[in-house]
DNA sequence: AACTGAACTGAACTTAACTCAGGTTGATCT
DNA sequence: AGATCAACCTGAGTTAAGTTCAGTTCAGTT
């Protein structure tokens, strides 16, 4: 359990933009569809210059992912810490899911459009240590939704069940939604998180 | 609505040995990270052959994505055409998600990964019309979810709710199994079957 | 046997990711 | 202020994989 280290920025590091440019590329285009020397233009450098950042496109691809897939924890501790009883715990948590920023919308988009790059091992060792680190943190937030459920089974808040499999089950319903969502389409999201929360209990609670 | 006829095949055609490889390739090894020549290989024949066949290594995903949306729809036809009631009708349309052989746990795989693929329009004619047909197909699966929760909600069997909305996450929540799902895994997919099948029950009818 | 269209091939082309060898900049220290 | 050094950046060249092209082979037909 190897956490990566961000890079600590250099007063003139473009880092950040080239994470921000890439997010909306990638999230707008298809990481595929969108070349990487146009995040090099959005950012106003060269697109060899990436390089010094990222060991390939690939690279910045898990980066997006890896922290991604940290806020989505980060998130899901914050809004179940306090929660009176598991069904609160589980609202609250659904809550969370949806309580996002348009940037991070596009952040879970790539994510979920990219799962699969988890699965395979890479050449290189950057981009390797970030599949790992994503992959690790993909298993933290389903012990997250698990433990949450069994924490209820138990204290019979909610029916026994395979947790492991309905914790999976729920977080697929949750993350669905990013693969159809836009902010101008006809669905406010707020709407959205009202009926999944709803969907989430009475699957889990009865 | 003009509907992909599949190309006749002649007697010593290779339509359907490469669309196979393809759908063993791009379902194992992923669609970006196999070799299009690899295909040609496993199906004994030179890259350029693939061309008299496919316009493109994105034109035979896109053709068995196609493909595969179409069996999803007829199944689900079949699954449902005569179910007592609407419960009835939802079990057996996730069952029937669910009744598939290897080869067609691959090819959901490979739909689900490259759904992204039928957002964006396509440069190439015979590409933008699998394109097409896809997505079509897409919004028919659809609707034949939605349709059935309509049915089930003005029969009185299901509450009320936005059945568009319902539908879609009803979807989401049966297609996610596929990111994960692997035969060779811990979990057969029968016990998946009876898990969200019993989930979209009380998502839907409680 | 000549003809036809489907099936196929090797060699050349294209594109976009990536490498390399070196140049510029600016924060920091004396 | 000037020197220094690492961070930052660039243009030119390389590579790999998908694709195109200009034909060739083959099986069935007349």
């Amino acid at each position: 359990m190897t956490r990566i280290v961000e890079p600590e920025a250099g007063p003139r590091s473009k880092r950040a933009a080239i994470l921000t440019a890439a997010v909306d590329c990638f999230g707008e285009t298809g990481f595929e569809a969108t070349k990487w020397s146009t995040v090099a233009e959005r950012v106003g450098i060269g697109q060899t210059a990436l390089y010094h950042y990222f060991e390939s496109k690939t690279h910045c691809l898990l980066t997006i992912m890896r922290v991604e897939l940290q806020r989505s924890h980060d998130r899901f501790v914050e809004a179940t810490k306090d929660a009176a009883d598991p069904v609160e715990a589980l609202r609250a948590a659904v809550r969370a899911a949806y309580d996002v920023s348009p940037q991070e919308v596009l952040q879970m988009r790539i994510l979920q459009n990219h799962m699969d790059l988890l699965s395979g091992s890479r050449r290189s060792k950057r981009e390797e240590d970030e599949r790992v680190a994503a992959r690790q943190l993909v298993q933290v937030v389903e012990r997250d939704w698990t433990n949450l459920l069994v924490k209820g089974m138990s204290q019979g808040s909610f029916p026994l069940r395979d947790a492991q499999l309905l914790g999976a089950s729920v977080l697929g319903l949750i993350v669905s939604v990013w693969r159809w969502y836009r902010p101008s389409g006809p669905t406010p999201l707020s709407e959205v998180s009202e009926l999944i929360e709803g969907a989430c209990v009475r699957m889990v609670a009865s």
